[in-house]
DNA sequence: CTGTTAGCGCATTCAG
DNA sequence: CTGAATGCGCTAACAG
């Protein structure tokens, strides 16, 4: 079959042992048998076996990163800057081979894939975007997550809120964005603009994310004097429409708040991708942005800035966190003190968004 | 450390040998034996060393697909759909892990990242799109491919052009695109719109990819009676500009294209980024689309029909070729027949184009 | 049906 | 500096 040590051995002339030092260069060898080793090697097209070296070496090549869909361009370009931190390009060597894991925000999945990643000794796991806010997944994930740390698998969370081991002080490393100042942000832009009435589409209800936004979008309301207990508050509930986030939540989620009749001037979006949806559906219905409807979005995806109008939206500069998630896993940067850094969220100011048409009729 | 098959045999009473018979379930086990397995497993909370176990069983539970860059929705689409397929959502069990290497077009890269991955002895690799048109660099990867193969290594290429091994007769699997095809129909569609003056964006010049659709650009032009030699064809080059396959590309290409003041009524770009980029530009110049241009793209990406105007562009089943990629190279569905299937592409008509405006001045 | 015995291919002691 | 010996954790014959 495949050309082994032994293989290249014979031809060299030399042990087995002495192969394998010259491949992993960590002992000294003269430089005549070393020289003799690597023709022996390049002759006979020898490649390592990784299986049979990590086996004895307790090592892994692989790097492990959950994702919700890498097709989702959100987690696309962190999946895609974690990569490149992590893989072959990065300037040292001893790259390691990004395993991706789809978890379609399916708990059981996310939980199978951190099992399928402890089988192969992973070097290390990334988990992305929110956590599911169930206690009895955070107990399961935080379980398969112990013991990957306890295996010496480095451990960083990307997007999502910090968690703490069982029986640990500190938090694992996270990155973790501010959602819930940008979406503060956002809104606050829209008050100022003149907005009273600011419709929200968010996004799963079980998810991290969609709670920290919303909170950060309530917040906003309530410094204006609109939080719930208010007479401007009194139907809050009546402008907010909960979906997924995906186009379709979008666009169904705005014909609703629209058959609601809650005269909305703005449309705040999950994310980006739900924004179009929005746009979508007002243009369908015969609105202008922003000319009738402001619209707004979040993350800032490269789209965004050629939709026209150009989405207002917040920037989280994902490819910078996934590159520092690649830099945290791989052991190559030291963690944030404390365990967790956040991530500042930048308010982008583009075209959809603008003052309410002045009242009439 | 990690408890190991004998502890858990240990503590079951029986040899490993049972263990790992009742884990994999390819022999017949006593129910009772079986149970009390089960319930050690269960108990020490055993996880398989996955590469013990390759190295014993000489399998693997990996499969690599190389792409440019994974952020690239092109991309992403085709390794979602892809890793969908491998993972272990797929409903049989056996699903494996999915590598995915972004070798940003560097045929270096592409070549580093095959070798890691005949070093892990993958279970399969797919090679997705277009291929650099090199003589040295397809011996190369040929050379690579021919070791993967005979290795066991299940090899497809998407979206490239077919490859056959050296000493083989039939090609390896391919699904190759249609991009000739959708290219001329394309053309063709803004030809029988009116347009004469039509200008084309190119991708880099050395992607197998770029080569196609441009040659069904000519193919279309040449069908009309504007072929080279032609009067009409007489300054085909100057209509032309190399570029990208990057936004700012069709931006720049376009600026230059209007510099060359060579009266285009229409631009094609190299696919749906790029005009995305076009768009950008003659906006800036203060011209509408399709109004004074008419644009088109190429891939059909999910944004390009919540561009406004939505564009026109030619569609390619990324997601249907991604998941087809998958279960082929799971072995889970048959190769087409020689080896190569081409996949069709499909001309989507939006809004971007339309007739040219009536001549003035 | 189950235990015993060998390796899989390599890294790493320990001698020399 | 180099070779011989041992074991990583598991699967796969081979006997019982």
């Amino acid at each position: 079959m495949a050309v082994t040590l032994a293989d290249v051995a014979a031809r060299a002339g030399v042990s087995s042992a002495t192969v394998s030092r010259v491949l992993n260069g960590n002992y000294p060898v003269a430089g005549s048998t070393r020289e003799r080793v690597q023709r022996a090697v390049a002759e006979l097209d020898y490649v390592v076996n990784g299986q049979a070296r990590a086996l004895a070496a307790a090592t892994s090549d692989l790097v492990g990163v959950l994702v919700n869909d890498v097709a989702d361009p959100f987690f696309g370009l962190i999946a895609s800057a974690l990569q490149a931190e992590v893989g072959v390009g990065a300037a040292e060597p001893g790259g390691k081979l990004t395993v991706v894991c789809n978890t379609g925000g399916s708990p059981e999945a996310e939980l199978t894939y951190l099992t399928l990643l402890e089988r192969q000794r992973a070097a290390g796991v990334v988990l992305t975007g929110g956590a599911v806010d169930s206690p009895a997944h955070s107990t399961a994930v935080l379980a398969r997550l112990a013991r990957l740390a306890a295996s010496g698998t480095r451990i960083v969370l990307c997007g999502r809120p910090a968690l703490t081991l069982p029986g640990e002080s500190a938090p694992l490393t996270t990155l973790a964005f501010d959602n819930h100042g940008g979406a503060r942000r956002l809104t606050e832009h829209l008050l100022s603009l003149g907005h009273r009435r600011i419709g929200y589409v968010t996004g799963p209800p079980e998810r991290s994310t969609t709670g920290h936004r919303l909170a950060g979008h309530r917040a906003a309301l309530a410094g204006h004097g609109m939080g719930p207990g208010t007479d401007a508050g009194a139907d809050a509930d009546q402008l907010i429409v909960h979906g997924g986030y995906d186009r379709n939540a979008g666009f169904d989620a705005t014909l609703e708040l629209l058959r609601r009749d809650v005269g909305v001037t703005a449309i705040v979006a999950a994310n980006d991708t739900v924004a179009l949806g929005v746009c979508a559906a007002l243009r369908d219905r015969g609105l202008s942005v922003p000319g009738d409807v402001s619209v707004a979005g979040f993350d800032d995806l490269p789209f965004s800035a050629d939709a026209s109008p150009a989405l207002t939206t917040v920037r989280i500069p994902l490819q910078e966190a996934g590159a520092r998630a690649g830099r945290l896993v791989m052991g190559r940067t030291a963690p944030p003190p404390g365990g967790v850094a956040t991530i500042a969220t930048e308010l982008m100011v583009r075209g959809s968004t603008a003052p309410p048409a002045t009242r009439r009729s």
